[in-house]
DNA sequence: GTAACACCGGAAATCGATTTCCTGATTTTC
DNA sequence: GAAAATCAGGAAATCGATTTCCGGTGTTAC
């Protein structure tokens, strides 16, 4: 690749165009009063040397950056990638830029790179990480701040997140409608708010349709195709046959779809399945493919990104928690009588 | 979240430490001479009023920005995260910030990106992408370019990958040391360069050892477990049985593995099989759990890191391709007498 | 023919941090 | 005690783009 020379100024432009650099600036961003005449032979000059400006310079005027910084505790894993897409698309018509920043889930490297991002003057920051249990607040800090996929322990602080309870009352209630009495719940670590809160959603879901989510139906370990399998083995062996499992995963559902296939369990012929997360490589892969619980993620970057955005320009953040609802995918794993 | 006053400038803490704004600088930079009373001084006041030099007027000066463009059409999907840990690594070192642009696959989004990384005078640019075939070069930029998981057409542009043709070698290697003879190649789409790479390195060492691999057992289709369970079940309709199959991905062997394993052939005991990216979710769910190919792509993030900075500081970048070589990682799967 | 006015475009200030240059003040040296 | 050297810190220029203010030219009106 060759290297051009620096770049170029207002200054070099104005030479080639015989103005003076103030008249640049007017000329290529339509302000003052210039004759047409002037204007085109300034744009073919900037044009002709490749002119761009210099976002330091009209940043440190403007005192805006049209930068936003985006803190992660999880090394842009899966599920930070689609909420990254749904802040690029509401950033992208403003032509903000996002500068990412990975802690890793060290608090210190966290602190490091928010005095970066703070002296970089962005205009506002995400935070958002794999884990949905509350976290520490930032604190008050000179720019808004949006929690995203992600909750901060203060009630000041604005909190988005999709919501745990409804996605799993949704699968729970298709499970109900396409017959099932017996509902199991297979999921993640206790330790986990996101296992807590599913596992709250399927149960009031059962209460309030006069059935109940017994202990010995509640299967939790870990996010994983294994603890799926060695869940679904539990389940086979217990005394009460289960017709529907909620999962907290769909890499758990798909274990406990491959364990059920395997022992000869039909599914969703005598078992309905539904997992959570619609991730692609799971749920496709899987046999049969998953019903599972949508959780939006890209809308819920949309719409952490419309709110930031709103504050940088001057309006109202907002605080509190913030819950978006999930959605249903229905694939076979839990329709009996088929799509 | 409470929202604190506009961030201090030099002048705030000057005034505050009854001392002028250079000698502020001076005092926070440990540059010129002051008294050691002073210095502590400007430092107490800087502290107190939480201030932090603005980035943007340090760039100004500098002419640099410590910051770098990543430039992907890859919605940071599961390649690009390993290589963005990679680039951190060797940044963080040096306190440069990166910005993330995905382009998304789209020419036109990539240049708007591109200009728009140009503007804020980023120091660097990463270029990278889901896919490997070569792709048109950005041309000439004031500042330096690697291409990273990602090849230009350029070839005078520095362009740094893994070694496709050395990692499927690697794994036919193996496979030749365990006894196996009759190897297959099942992959993805023909069109694709890391196919055809892949298979030219299992070819080759075939040929190397005196076999080789016949058109009836290449099997190429796309980048997923069925179709890796449609090939195996076309290789075991085949008169000819294979005892060795050289996976394209670790998708692709998963789903070999399965569709042996429901057919009742022992993996490794009758054939053995290596996948490729280690990507773990893939390779710990498979049963039997994956030998593979590991693409280092953290370290080919951490090189490609160095690279750039070495050019930013004023050094050669060079030019044309880079091959980092794969390493081989051991599972069960192609292990008969055990790992 | 002169006053009033619109019209162009240049000079200079501005943003914030850094750095060079320079001026007093203090100390050292013979 | 005078000259020289050292020290401390302020004033101003600098980076690049923008914007305000103002002066000069050309045009219109009476």
């Amino acid at each position: 690749m060759s290297r051009l020379a620096a770049a170029p100024t207002v200054h070099d432009v104005a030479q080639l165009a015989g103005v003076s650099a103030g008249t640049v600036s007017k000329a290529l961003n339509g302000r003052g009063q210039l004759r047409e005449e002037t204007r085109k032979r300034v744009q073919v000059a900037a044009e002709q040397l490749g002119f761009r400006a210099n976002r330091l310079a009209k940043g440190l005027i403007e005192g805006r950056t049209y930068t936003v910084g985006v803190l992660t505790s999880d090394s842009f894993g899966r599920f930070t990638m689609p909420l990254m897409n749904g802040i690029e698309d509401s950033l992208g018509a403003g032509s903000v830029s996002t500068l990412l920043c990975d802690s890793r889930g060290d608090p210190l490297r966290e602190r490091h790179y928010l005095a970066e991002l703070l002296g970089r003057r962005v205009d506002g920051i995400f935070v958002t990480g794999r884990r949905a249990d509350p976290r520490p607040s930032l604190g008050p800090l000179p720019v808004p701040v949006v929690y995203a996929m992600s909750r901060s322990e203060d009630p000041l602080d604005l909190s988005i997140v999709y919501d745990d309870v409804q996605g799993a009352g949704l699968a729970t209630s298709h499970l109900l409608a396409v017959g099932r009495k017996r509902i199991a719940y297979v999921s993640g670590p206790a330790r986990h708010l996101s296992t807590r809160l599913r596992q709250e959603g399927t149960e009031r879901t059962l209460l309030a349709a006069g059935l109940s989510l017994p202990p010995a139906r509640v299967l939790l370990g870990e996010w994983s195709e294994s603890w799926g399998r060695s869940a679904a083995h539990l389940l086979l062996g217990s005394a009460e046959r289960v017709d529907g499992i909620v999962c907290g995963s769909d890499q758990i559902a798909r274990g406990v779809a491959d364990e059920l296939r395997e022992a000869g369990v039909d599914v969703p012929g005598e078992v309905s399945l539904v997992g959570f997360d619609n991730w692609d490589v799971m749920v496709e892969a899987s046999r049969p493919q998953l019903t599972t619980v949508e959780p939006n993620l890209k809308k819920l970057g949309q719409l952490a990104a419309n709110r930031l955005l709103h504050a940088i320009d001057g309006g109202e953040l907002g605080s509190g928690l913030v819950l978006l609802p999930c959605d249903l995918v229905l694939r076979q794993s839990s329709m009996p009588s088929g799509p």
